[in-house]
Parts: C-alpha cells; structure tokens; sequence
DNA sequence: TGTACATCAGTGAACGCGCGTTCACTGATGTAC
DNA sequence: TGTACATCAGTGAACGCGCGTTCACTGATGTAC
C-alpha cells in the first residue's frame, strides 16, 4: 500500500529482520508519523485525519497506535517537534554557504527550495497547520517557528550583517524573511509538479518579495536611543 | 442555543414571523453558515466540520442542509464568496480615508484593526483556510486573495503612490503586504481577547513590518526598461 | 551456554456512537383563475 | 376577493458505515540466573 516512506521506515520491508525490538518499535512509530504526512499531502488537514485511517496508511491495526501516543494531539506534536527539527537543519545548511556575499538571497533561494523539495511533507504540515487547525498544534508550530526567527537573526548578527540594526530589527527582518519563506513554501509545494514555467514564475516572485524585504532593511533608520 | 449572530440571523427570532418564504429560506442559509464559521471560532479547522454539527448549531435538522448546499464543499466555496466581499468592502473604506498622507501606516493599521474584529471569523476563516484544508477551498481563497492583491495595487497607481514603480513593483509590494496583513491577522485573532498589552506588541510589530516593506519599495529600483 | 520467566508490540473481536444520506411526509406560503 | 392547487423549506425515521476505544490475547524478544 505505501511506496517507500520519506525515512524508508515501512515495517515489513524485509531489512526489519534483524532489528531489536526497541528498533522495530521505532520504525513503526516513524511509519505512522509518515502515514499522517501522507495523508496530509494529498491535500488533508490534520484535525481531519482519523486514527484508523493512519494505522490503516502505516499497515498496522488500530490498537497499535496506543503503543506509540495517546491520541491524535501527540502524534500532531511529535510531527511539530519533526518540523521543527526539519527547520534547524535548513539553519544549518544555511551557515555552511553564506560564504559568497554576492547575489546571496538567490543563492540563498536555490538551496531553501532544494531543502523545500526534500522536506516536502514537513513544510506542507507546517505551513497549513500554522494558523488552522487545532489550536495545540497550533501554538506549538508557533512556537518553533519563533524559534527559528530568533536563531536567524542571531545568525545574521553573527555574521555582521546589516551591522546598524538593533537586534529587534534583526529579529523583525527575520520574522518578515520567514512568513514570506513559510507563504511562498505553501504557493510552490501547491503547484502541478510538471510546470516549470509556472514554478519559475512563483520562485522569482519570491526572490523579489526578499529583495524588496531585504532593501527595506538596509534603508532602516533607528530611531535615536532613549539615552 | 446560539446567541445573534453577526448577521442576525438565527431562524426563530420572531422577527421571521412576516418575512416571505424565501427571505426565511436566505434566513436559514445565513445561520448555516454563520453556525460553521462560529464553530471554526472556537479553534476548529473547516475540513473537521461535520454536517450534522453545522445543521445542529444553525438549529435546524439535518436534512434541511441539502435544501441550500449540495454538501460541504459548497457551503464551504459560500464561505469564501462572503470572505472576498469582506476583502472588497475593506478596500472600499480603505479609499475613502487616504486623504491625510501623514502617518498614513499607522492609520490604515487602525482602521485594518477594527474592520479585522468587526469580521473576526471572515478573517479567520481566510487565513486559516488559505494554506491548510480542501484543495478546492484552498485554491479558490487563492483566487479571492491574488483578486484583493490586484485591486489593492490599481488603487495606489491611481493615487500616483510611488509612481515610479512599474505596476510588476507595485503588485509585488501589495502581495507583501496583504501576506503580512493577513499573517498579523490569524496571530492577532488568536490572541486571548483581554491581553492589550499583548495585543499592541503584535500591533507595533504588523506596523513595523509594513514600515520595512514601503521602506524596501520606495528604494526600489526598477531594471532599466527592455528598449 | 541453557533454561525459565517477564515484557510488551502488535492482534482481533467487540462496543456504542455519530456520521452522511435516502425517503416519504407536512403544512405554510405562493400562484392561477 | 375567494378558492383550488402547486410549491417547497423544513421534518423525522431509518439505513449502513467507519469511527475511537476497551479488552483479553499471542508470541517473539529480552533478561535473570
């Protein structure tokens, strides 16, 4: 029923064989995080999904989702807490090649979207359940997605980019930078996979949508410091 | 069981007692849908609405749902007519105050602000829905969006704001800005409601946003022309 | 290493429940003459 | 205006179905000695 998972995590592909229980255990909890993303792809939201409907998707009984969460609100966290790490692991893709300073929100883009690609589901999860959905879930995508607005702006401090801003600026770029990420995210992964040219179309909007951002935020006076 | 509506319309109010029998029946369809946007206030996502819930809530049986809706995609596109005339009426009293240029974010965030809570659930059903849920919602809240986007950016060519700025520019611009305004909105609206300091910090945060991206368009700097 | 026992991931039957949809109906409202 | 008939919004019973959850179970894996 299900074609090779994101993780190569289906239980009973023959390589299980040898696993130790506890890893077995592991593989079918990733099958049935997979199994939610699944559905989801095909254009759910979460608070739709069923419990017999993901057991059925990951090819076990109904009963066996008691083993790995109580109920649908902690299989759609352990799905945040993937997003999230998802998340820190673009950031830190993203440090290895600020090293070139020209035409970076380009460069920058380009790998975002190859990241985007590989990342499929989680993006979807994140970007769709951001603002619908069940309001725990909700509030914990919330939460990463501050999470990660703040390490970046931390990063471009680092970086001594835009040295003049003051670290709410930064942070105020980085939260403008990530919901245009998160929006253009939704636009791109929503589209037929076989048109290029409307594709193309999408991802130069976006670069000019950061270009625009990012010229905003160099132009950005301080106000005077209270002192 | 259910309290006015923001249409004042639940069926049985007295009021019905002389009104035809097809104001009654626009009556009913009005607590329809106001019963699924009400039911979606309460943090629920569109595609977890049940017909049985909706006709429960809106106080009628079941079966009366198929006398307006064929089921509830369409209840759901009725849904996003009324979001996109709540677009185009905020465009409306947007034009009739534009006259005073001075700080003209900040009041066009104050008068954003009131329209938002006086249309809550339109907003939080434009939102919510806009990435998450059915396709056939998703894609025609796209349409009504990109639509609002559109007519947004003839308004500032016709108040020669930045008339520099190729009309590409100024539909990028406003793509920015209505992604930001209606980002602002789902984390405003979700908000418990007696938080004002909260609240102002989301406020200062949207108006500073909006700063950033005007900042960006007006440095902009269009490619020389083809010729 | 071998044996006896404990653990526990996954099974399968069963439950009560609310769902969407069908159908024939009722009776107030609307229309034709 | 009055009467006879048509319309049709809303009703209420009934259906088959998939849902979430409970329970006792099985049998392979893990552990203690």
């Amino acid at each position: 029923m299900s074609k090779p998972s994101p993780r190569g995590a289906s239980i009973d592909d023959g390589a299980t064989e040898f696993a130790t229980r506890d890893e077995r255990k592991q593989r079918t909890r990733a099958s049935l995080l997979d199994a939610a993303l699944k559905l989801m792809a095909e254009g759910r939201s979460f608070t739709s999904l069923g419990l017999r409907e993901i057991t059925r998707e990951a090819g076990v009984v109904p009963t066996s989702f008691y083993r790995h969460f109580r109920d649908m609100d902690e299989l759609g966290l352990a799905l945040v807490d993937e997003g999230g790490a998802t998340l820190r692991q673009l950031l830190r893709e993203a440090r290895k090649d600020v090293a070139p300073v020209n035409d970076i929100i380009r460069r920058s883009v380009r790998s975002y979207l190859q990241f985007l690609k590989a990342r499929q589901m989680h993006f979807m999860f994140i970007a769709g359940e951001r603002s619908g959905g069940s309001p725990v879930i909700r509030s914990a995508i919330r939460n990463q997605v501050n999470l990660f607005v703040l390490e970046m702006s931390q990063d471009l401090r680092r970086l001594n980019f835009l040295p003049n801003l003051s670290t709410a600026t930064l942070q105020l770029l980085c939260g403008l930078v990530v919901n245009t990420m998160l929006n253009a995210a939704s636009d791109i992964l929503d589209m037929p996979q076989d048109e290029p040219a409307l594709e193309q179309a999408l991802v130069d909007n976006f670069v000019r949508q950061l270009r625009m951002i990012f010229l905003g935020a160099m132009n950005w006076k301080e106000p005077a410091p209270k002192a």
